[in-house]
DNA sequence: GTGGTCTAGACCACC
DNA sequence: GTGGTCTAGACCACG
């Protein structure tokens, strides 16, 4: 079963993207394997505190990414074959590291000063 | 005058926070200072393809928080004492930081793999 | 025993409300009658390749209209008095005939054109 | 601009299914030509009762038959060629002839029977 | 003012 | 219990 233990919702980003952030990123740690099984939507609205919908659209997205499987009355399982985690593994650290890189340039820090302040953080 | 020149808009975050981001980030790096001209409603819609209505809603915020003047006819200009200066750099610089830890710890790296990484990136 | 050989299901419409229509529509034509035996969920469910939970909820529809008696353990029954089959007919009917003119007209259709196209296509 | 003067929700049949056979109604009569105007989104959820949403759902659907165009800030219009106006015409007359004779069979109704009928309905 | 999207709650059919 | 659909209200970007 895929947790959602420490999942925190941030404001500003649709919560459909975040679930779907979340799961990716479970895929690219290992903790997420082909055949898990995704709580319900009900079960995981009730723990994200969300309407069921907002959870059904990330799994429809996933489904249509090809990442999961739904059937109605059954249990859905993530489905992944050894492509589509190598490719969500690149897309994800990709889009990351730009992302933060491009953030920390506009923000004028030299490499050394941003790898500084990221390894700084990492003890929290 | 702010600059505007590398701006480019992300899809699925709303444009008037990427606007506002795009200013404090510039703030952060020192580009921005007390007093520095910003660029029309008018003019800055016109540059970066999107609605008056967008930027006026992005500038109203910026005043809110006190980081921006604007009159009736006249330049809004930048407003800015060093406490702000501060704040925004200590709000920017420790969202993105955090951000990127939690996503490459949820991703299971290490946290000399995660900078390894943004180094490879940097090059770019 | 009440027939569903010709029964097709249609989609866009409630399994459950179809299931009561066909057989208000048999009431109108005489060929449901009083005391007439109901198919058990089961055979049913299985005859039409619905849920049991879907016939189970037409006939729990049709008990408490009064139209049908069912008992544990034993055979679902039409109980149908002179009252009730008039008024079934005449909703029917009414609903029935309300409905094509309504959209005839809607249509523009003359009423020689409309009854003309029915003509033809009761021929089928 | 498309009426809904005459327009009455009915129960069991999702509403923006009936949104579009109104509309679609509407080009078999010839009361709705190409680039005439459809009410906005906001109007026409009014004026029927629902919620916005559920218009723009007839809306889009109407959108990808072909049959609207929509433009985000400006009116919707009627978009129709004449092969459009063909297929629904053939469509809407087709499928409520087919569903009042099929009915009116399983009613166990002549034809002559079921003309007189919906003859005596037309006057209403 | 316009249309597009995100979140929310209720209902349907299935296992 | 499960997933799928319909209806509802608020927000975003646009003209």
């Amino acid at each position: 079963m895929i947790s959602f233990e420490e999942f925190i919702i941030e404001e500003g980003i649709p919560i459909y993207l975040q679930v779907i952030r979340h799961i990716k990123r479970g895929i690219v740690s290992g903790t997420v394997q082909s055949g898990d099984e995704v709580p319900s939507r009900r079960v995981l609205s009730a723990l994200l505190g969300v309407n069921p919908n907002t959870i059904q659209k990330a799994f429809r997205m996933l489904e249509e990414e090809g990442l999961m499987e739904s059937h109605a009355g059954a249990k859905s399982l993530m489905a992944l074959d050894e492509n589509q985690i190598a490719r969500v593994c690149r897309e994800m650290l990709d889009s990351d590291a730009k992302n933060v890189v491009s953030a920390m340039k506009q923000m004028g820090l030299s490499k050394a000063d941003a790898l500084a302040l990221i390894e700084t953080y990492w003890e929290d």
